[in-house]
DNA sequence: CATGAATGAGGCTTCATTCAT
DNA sequence: GATGAATGAAGCCTCATTCAT
């Protein structure tokens, strides 16, 4: 999807490199100013490139919002499989990857990133219907996971096993707003907590 | 006792009355339209008032939201002051208040709001000082409470009493992504699952 | 038609002032540049008003030239119905207007811009569209004077009729290239020729 | 004897051919979207050459617009002898290719080129003076047609025969605006029309 | 000769803010 | 107090042109 009109490079490694150029640097920008504060010519300039050059690569402003949204699709869809594919089982997959979620979603530029797409969302259907999608995705895959042959929620029903994804969900989602929020919490009491608790909630 | 540019209005009271029809329509148009993407034509008109009038009652756009924040935050306070004032233990208010916080956090447009001044925060640091502080306000109040005479917390350590509350946030604060990334699921649902874990958490 | 979004001005007579001082100035720009040659900046420069106070009046520079090609239609249209006010033959009004058509379309400036108009038409079809209905409105308010009570024609054929109108107004159009290719001809001369010429074109 | 920026090709026969590509494109191209509609990409592709590679063949777009109007001066005055060497009078074969003037200036494409011409002429004194010159040019060689031996107006006055040739361009000129404004005119009648009042118009 | 990546000025348009009335 | 006409800087994007390869 997304393929209409991609101009095609003579060299597509190097035309890859400039994207990710113009990705690594809209992504700062929108991280400092927000989507809106960033201009084309900031951001052109932080890649190291001209205003014009950029969209060589992308149609738009909103085309490099959605690319990098996509890109966030594919690191938590590895993410996942990394669950999938662990030895043992899921639940403990998903406790030890604990820790590493709230480093991440507590990492103020992770974060910043973070809310500013979904903030974008709530005006642009666009973006609001690839974040879901990847939502979604990712909720299912989970489910999958926990229903199936490694997971724990083998015996529950459709409903409980959405709810309780959910919850965890709204915990992981929420610490970006804690990032915001409360900058200097302590990561590894929190760690510690959050351990035994999900345990609990992925329990049969 | 800095005065600079409090502006004098004659009639105090039609002024404030005059702000609330600002920051109302202001608030609405935000939701609708998100920070960037709201005009100050839109918010007059909204208002009811016309776009130069606006700047007698606030310096600037940036003033608005800041005014905004400001309002939630004695929102909130009188939230958290409800559950000290109410009969019996702060757990079964809580309990009892969690279906109202669900209700209000899945809201989009509450939402909405609240994630444009998440991200805003995260560049504007006035704006961030703000919400931190009505955050750090809430979590001190919420402690006091729950290790209080009526709370449920008393012999916990301090630690693991901030742990706990840093962790009830997030979970309410995550509500506000859900509401953008999965505006379709269950509430009813995810209250009766909500409510045994709450339960539990503020338990000793 | 086209009274969408008409923004509602509290002094629709200095509103509607200030749209023909636009109209003016993008006149004459366009008629020294061209539609795509001459900008907003210049266009504002010469009506004397900053570049985003247009917007006040035309919802874009398209909608300018429209409203420049809507003027000509009443003008043309103006024209024609003093050919059916005239005392007297419609032909014998006609054959005495025939010195004005020939001095308007002649004028340099007069035809520069007509010809702007269209070969913007050739590529825009909102612009061709109008055109068209200006011609076919012209063509038929003739048709109608032609073959009616005081009209020279009233015992031809529809088709012959349609087949000499069409050359008059060939002739005429003509004449604005002629304005381009030939500025320096004799229009004395031309109309002395014209018209014995156009009293049989439209002779019984 | 200036031989400023004359770039020298080492084969000149494959450079000439190239140019022609770039013309032929080129005029395609001003054909469909206009001369500034068009842009040096889409010509580069429709000539299947880089960009870059036609400017080693014309200085500017604008040199290629040049170009193609030499060019059409070259078709018109081949068109011209042809009046000139065919058998007979010069009236008879003026008359006979009525049908193809006709046919041709009521091309949309032929017609939609010529008038993006006319109107860069309106602001561009080289071109201006280019068409000028063919203008001038086949007038001239009408005039000389028209009042030499196989001519029919041998005996008229010179600004007689001028008038009368002014106002057959007028006609011809005036049906690349008809192809404009009446895209459905009937040509068959038209041409029926139009031969007898040729024949009249260039009678003795 | 030939390419196409790269440039950057300039185009149209928006919108927070000001100020004469 | 109130208005809304007016400003102009800044935003996103296009495209003729250049130049390293």
């Amino acid at each position: 999807m997304t393929m209409l009109k991609q101009k095609k490079h003579q060299d597509p490694i190097q035309a890859e490199a400039r994207r990710q150029q113009v990705l690594q640097a809209a992504a700062d920008c929108f991280r400092r100013r927000g989507y809106h504060g960033a201009g084309m010519a900031e951001i052109s300039k932080t890649a190291g490139m001209s205003p014009g050059h950029i969209y060589n690569y992308f149609a738009s402003k909103e085309a490099i919002i959605e690319a990098i949204i996509a890109q966030n699709m594919a690191e938590m869809f590895s993410l996942i499989e990394g669950f999938a594919n662990a030895e043992g089982l899921v639940v403990d997959a998903m406790v030890d990857g604990a820790a590493h979620g709230i480093d991440k979603n507590l990492a103020p530029a992770y974060a910043a990133l973070q809310l500013e797409m979904l903030s974008e969302a709530a005006r642009n259907d666009k973006v609001a219907a690839l974040l879901r999608h990847v939502d979604a995705s990712a909720r299912s895959q989970l489910s999958a996971l926990l229903t199936g042959e490694q997971g724990s929620m083998q015996h529950l029903a459709a409903e409980e096993v959405a709810a309780r994804i959910e919850l965890l969900c709204a915990v992981f989602n929420g610490f970006l707003v804690r990032a915001v929020l409360h900058p200097q919490l302590d990561q590894g009491q929190l760690l510690r907590m959050l351990q035994p608790w999900l345990r609990q909630l992925l329990a049969p």
